[in-house]
DNA sequence: AATGAATGAGTCTTCATTCAT
DNA sequence: TATGAATGAAGACTCATTCAT
């Protein structure tokens, strides 16, 4: 009878990171308790920080879940054999799909960064930009293709682009009249039409 | 001899607020403390719960005057005598000067909208929501008058534009590449760009 | 009504600082809880952090009183207009008869420096060098002088005095068979057989 | 292949008990965890409770050790075939020694002893009483035989010495200015002096 | 003989707010 | 108008010990 699991049979760790992803999006990073925590999860605070070394890593394994998902998913994008029209709409279609489908993880990504560690902090945003570089190496290579208007920096698109996909967090709900594929369209098809030339 | 002022005579009220504003910025709202405030500001507790009933007042009080100025300027744009086209360009980018001119306000303005008391953050959304409405109403009747697209809503329209509104607080730098106008510029034109037939 | 002192009229600070000293003398530094304290105190945590950064700092005041009022009676003997073996023994059976009068501190003393925060810690130690340095220079006065002996290195005959006062919290009883004075007398005559050349 | 020793063939419990009292000395019982001791043995939490009942176990059997080997010791030069005067002598400088030279013991001695629980706090005090009244024993034959001045007595001269010994754990450093042998020779001498009728 | 996950009581400290003056 | 002492609830984190394996 192993001790790592309960009820439902899943990993106290795992258990954990679902409550805090939860919590953290619902109330904040700084208004969710450790008790809240471990509460939610059924387990007892000591067990909590067997697994983890502190509140700050719990959030961090968040960021470092959701860091590898959607980095794994742009790159597969960006591979692709496809005219590089067709792979830009798809990355930025899937992102938001992704994003509206972990709305939770999104949350938090946004607005807890600030609660990091220093280094942890350092370490996040540096995975962020590899992501932002990768994207942005996509735009450039449209308009150096000639198939994407020069007119703006691709620095600025992708500021532009993830700018929307940060901001739906904000906005988006599930009973809307949209779904998750239908705002991913329209959204990579305002990118796609301002960058026209 | 005012008791209010104090050796720069700039009124306590006004004192808490703006340093207020720089630590709810910098550190966030939970993060900073009552104790921090009074003495940034240079006077005491007793002065603080003289002027604001709480420390969510003082944040509520950021709030109120973020929103005032930016419908007011949103109001002066969108009731100009010009064409449509350059009235939504006008605006797209005069919130962007405006917002990256008080990046501070920017960053607490989507950051702590959860920290407000739930009657004061319906308040705060609701004028938010008659901000974005003033906004969509202008790309409606752009969309109405044949120059601007139909193809997408133009709740998303907005939406999209006011995500990297709400994102450069997240990326802008004062010592970077680009002017607080020409940023504007190029978002305005990215907007206008995709809203082309 | 002053708001500073309860029931009995000693001022707030001061009824911390006694509970404290009572108590790590009583069970030591890390066994007495700041819950403790502040309920012998009759007073409640926040007042105690009112007055006090940290646990360490009211430790940090324990040492504080203790080494002014030991080095103003060393000062005081040192400089008396008497021929120095008189101001030695003086000086020697004074500390005795101090330390034995507050034992709680003399525990304290000895026992709990290293609980102190680095800095303070070597604040400490060099106001207790202070203290040693004096009392050496009196030995070695009475060295000079031909009235001590020369064998031991002064430093080393300062240590060994010490040492017993030091030692006297280990075995010193209120109701065992010597006065204070007794014991002060005896010590100081053993140190001054001593030295006899 | 035996499961007690490392790769240095040291057994575990003597590997713990090495790991406990160098920790106990640098840093003091309380400050010292449980996990450090075991990391520093290179051993696991479930392998200390295997060998100790407890902690407190453990820093009675460092207790057990050192007086173990100071009675030895002291009955050995007690016993000696030496006029009286010599054997007091060699007595009183081999404890010196033998503190220096294992001074990790020795704070933890005068430091930790009311860190035992209260049965074997006891049971070590009457150990060091045994330890202190041979040492009298001692004194007073000196004393009855003429060579030793009977002015204090005998309890108190040799609290005045073992004040010296406790002591030498504050002050001595390994790599000052004596050898423990003429640090001892010292301590041994002042002793006699006083002594002298 | 040894593991290591889990406990749960306990630690120090912070902080928004109140109130007599 | 302003002070600052005092509150009290809540916070994150530690740790000796147990126990199924």
């Amino acid at each position: 009878m192993a001790r790592t699991t309960d009820g439902d049979g899943t990993p106290v760790p795992q258990r954990l990171l679902a409550a805090a992803t939860r919590l953290f999006a619902d109330r904040g990073y700084d208004r969710t308790s450790v008790q809240e925590i471990v509460e939610s999860a059924g387990v007892t605070k000591g067990a909590l920080y067997h697994y983890f070394g502190s509140k700050d890593d719990l959030l961090h394994e968040v960021y470092a879940r959701v860091l590898r998902v959607q980095q794994e998913r742009l790159d597969a994008f960006a591979d692709a054999d496809a005219p590089i029209e067709q792979r830009v709409r798809d990355a930025a279609a899937d992102v938001v799909v992704t994003t509206i489908d972990n709305l939770d993880d999104a949350s938090i990504f946004f607005r807890s960064m600030h609660h990091l560690s220093p280094e942890k902090n350092k370490q996040v945003r540096s995975e962020r930009r590899r992501y932002h570089e990768r994207f942005r190496a996509l735009i450039e290579e449209g308009q150096e293709a000639g198939v994407f208007s020069k007119a703006t920096p691709a620095d600025l698109v992708v500021d532009y682009h993830f700018g929307s996909v940060h901001h739906l967090s904000t906005w988006y709900r599930p009973n809307g009249p949209l779904t998750p594929q239908q705002v991913a369209d329209h959204l990579a098809d305002l990118l796609l039409r301002a960058l026209r030339p």
